[in-house]
DNA sequence: TCCTTCGATCGATGGATGTCGATGGGTCGA
DNA sequence: TCGACCCATCGACATCCATCGATCGAAGGA
């Protein structure tokens, strides 16, 4: 690890700032921009539902009908049907009708960091 | 990749699919647990202050005094002590007292899995 | 042309959540 | 001992969100 950092493990004592009452110390920049995008992308996930529909999609490497989901899960059908639409607003899924039946997968032009996130999250 | 398993970019019309009304197929097998404790997860990084406050602390790699969020970002101080509860039931922080302050950090026994997520979220 | 199925949308509702002012306990310098 | 500062907690409030029943348009079989 890098040498000029501290290490997690580090422990309080050997903090080297010396406090005084009413002073506060700079936090290192964080770009707001990416908070706000990032929050998004954790909010879309931040359910147990959404997050069994990635993982479908993400197991099946292939379109699933949402009746499947409805189906499947304990579920009505306009709440799967809001979950879902929650996904793709996101921009993580896309959707293609076929028939009286609508086929959802995840979005094919997912960013990488994305996906390198979603295999990160769904293979643990 | 492997070609065992359909890529992303499959197009529908390769589907094999054949559907007949009234009838549903399976779903690829999802922990519900693992849904459970995952969308918690989420739900603690659903928020661009607390995102913030992780990226703050995972870039600094030493512990940051929560008056200098309280001074650095612009909520109240009982809102900022809020969100850093959060992340603390969540599992991501921990605290120690020192004189009047105290210390925030990340969790020195952080699972590989969530550590290796917030390099993914954080480095993207 | 009807009737069934699929799926999105609407409206309502109960619960979760972000935010803040007020308060109180703890710590330490004067 | 007193006052200033730090921070968690409480109560209140507005907003967001998950969920469902009802409804409607679209598609296609009988």
């Amino acid at each position: 690890m890098d040498g000029y950092r501290y290490d997690f493990h580090v422990a309080l004592k050997e903090l080297p700032v010396i406090r005084q009452r009413g002073a506060c110390c700079e936090l290192p920049e964080v770009d707001a921009r990416w908070a706000d995008r990032t929050s998004e992308l954790m909010k879309a996930l931040a359910d147990p539902t959404r997050l069994t529909m990635m993982a479908s999609l993400w197991k099946a490497q292939a379109p699933i009908c949402i009746c499947d989901f409805t189906a499947g899960m304990d579920l009505s059908q306009p709440t799967i049907s809001h979950h879902m639409a929650k996904l793709k607003e996101a921009g993580l899924v896309e959707s293609e009708k076929r028939g009286i039946w609508i086929y959802y997968r995840l979005r094919t032009d997912l960013a990488v960091d994305t996906r390198r996130l979603l295999a990160q999250l769904i293979a643990s």
